[in-house]
DNA sequence: CTAATAAGTTAGATTAATCTAACAATGTTA
DNA sequence: TAACATTGTTAGATTAATCTAACTTATTAG
């Protein structure tokens, strides 16, 4: 059984390497806001775990079996949000922290059971993939809005690095999850982009905003 | 803020002192499954942030303070094991291990939203009073089944000391809250009962059962 | 290709929560 | 009330997770 805070060095070394399967101590260290000796003292204790990869001055590495261990902490994580967002009425910019919370509570029984009662779901409400019981995820290849050029017609797919600011942001201009919307024009200079959708004839967001939001071409 | 540690204490405190107002080491040191001197040192961090009454060889007592924290965290345990049970489709006897943890969950929006849901139930599945947002509780003053005499019609109102087993036990007699049920005979000899209700023209109930049924008259 | 900078490690300290062993106070009982 | 048993405390060790300071290895920029 692995501690609370073990299962949070797992579920960090998850995300961080979702690319390129590598991470530093030092982003590690970063994203956790932990020194750099506390995770590598760690990173001996999951090694000796079988959880990591781990050789002084090596880029860290999860095993199939961290992997496989960090893929169920976010499967509950994310399960976790759709149902505060689908059964209890929360906003999507407000079930993370709740989230991050009851993803490590141990009882099988009790994601079991919120799985069943949102009918399986293979997205959380921003969007990303719901890892299934064996902790696999499976990324659909959706397109960065960014990527788009005038004239496209595309669908809302996901969100990336969903922080609170950025979903309030998004909430404000009304843009969901499922929303259609049509690019009118893309600005060269600063690849800036004006969109329309619903009620909203123009509406500019930035090459930022952009970059975050994940779409299917209709 | 209090750790989980210290939490589990103060709740500990606050059912053991349920009557007397006082505990002693030893008491909670049993409950807990935690040492003696181990206890001591705790106790001696929660006086310290005036948790509890703590002097050498003396029995201890939660503050107003205490008690306050204590009844917010069975709040939200009750809470919890009500929404298990009503709104998830969980039994009566699965929910304490999931509240167990769940009560220590830090988001004030959370359990309000779970109280709002469940329209501010004032009793859990086991029919436990739960307590109001300041922490204190108002105990019903309910009858036990074992102090009833023959011909007594009654109802269900809730369960002490609600052990798994306890609980398995009155399903396998389809024994609930609100049940409705008459006393046919009480043996002297061993103050056994026979009841009657609904498909049920005669269960034996033993002493020890009905002194951990709590009942209103009709 | 060195010298400076960045990244990573080692060593040792700290804090929270636990333990055991030894001692002290209180309570019980013959 | 003296002896024994129970309860409670003190002292000191242990483990998990963290830190800082000092040192080492790797990377990068002239």
């Amino acid at each position: 059984m692995n501690s609370l805070v073990e299962e949070n060095y797992l579920k960090a070394l998850f995300s961080l390497s979702e690319d390129k399967g590598e991470v530093s101590v030092n982003d590690l260290s970063k994203h956790l806001n932990i020194k750099m000796p506390t995770v590598t003292s760690m990173m001996k204790k999951l090694a000796i775990k079988k959880m990591v990869h781990y050789e002084s001055y090596k880029p860290l590495r999860l095993t199939a079996k961290g992997r496989k261990e960090a893929g169920l902490i976010i499967r509950k994580h994310r399960l976790t949000e759709m149902y505060l967002v689908e059964k209890m009425g929360f906003g999507w910019e407000q079930v993370h922290d709740i989230a991050e919370q009851i993803e490590h509570i141990k009882s099988p029984l009790f994601f079991a059971k919120m799985d069943e009662l949102l009918n399986h779901p293979q997205i959380d409400p921003h969007g990303s993939p719901i890892p299934d019981k064996d902790g696999k995820i499976v990324w659909k290849e959706y397109k960065k809005l960014s990527e788009c050029t005038q004239g496209d017609k595309v669908k809302m797919a996901a969100v990336i690095h969903s922080s609170d600011e950025f979903l309030k942001f998004l909430n404000s201009r009304e843009i969901h999850l499922g929303l259609k919307l049509e690019i009118k024009f893309v600005e060269p200079f600063d690849s800036t982009m004006v969109v329309s959708y619903d009620n909203h004839a123009s509406e500019t967001l930035s090459y930022m905003v952009c970059e975050r939001l994940l779409i299917e071409k209709e």
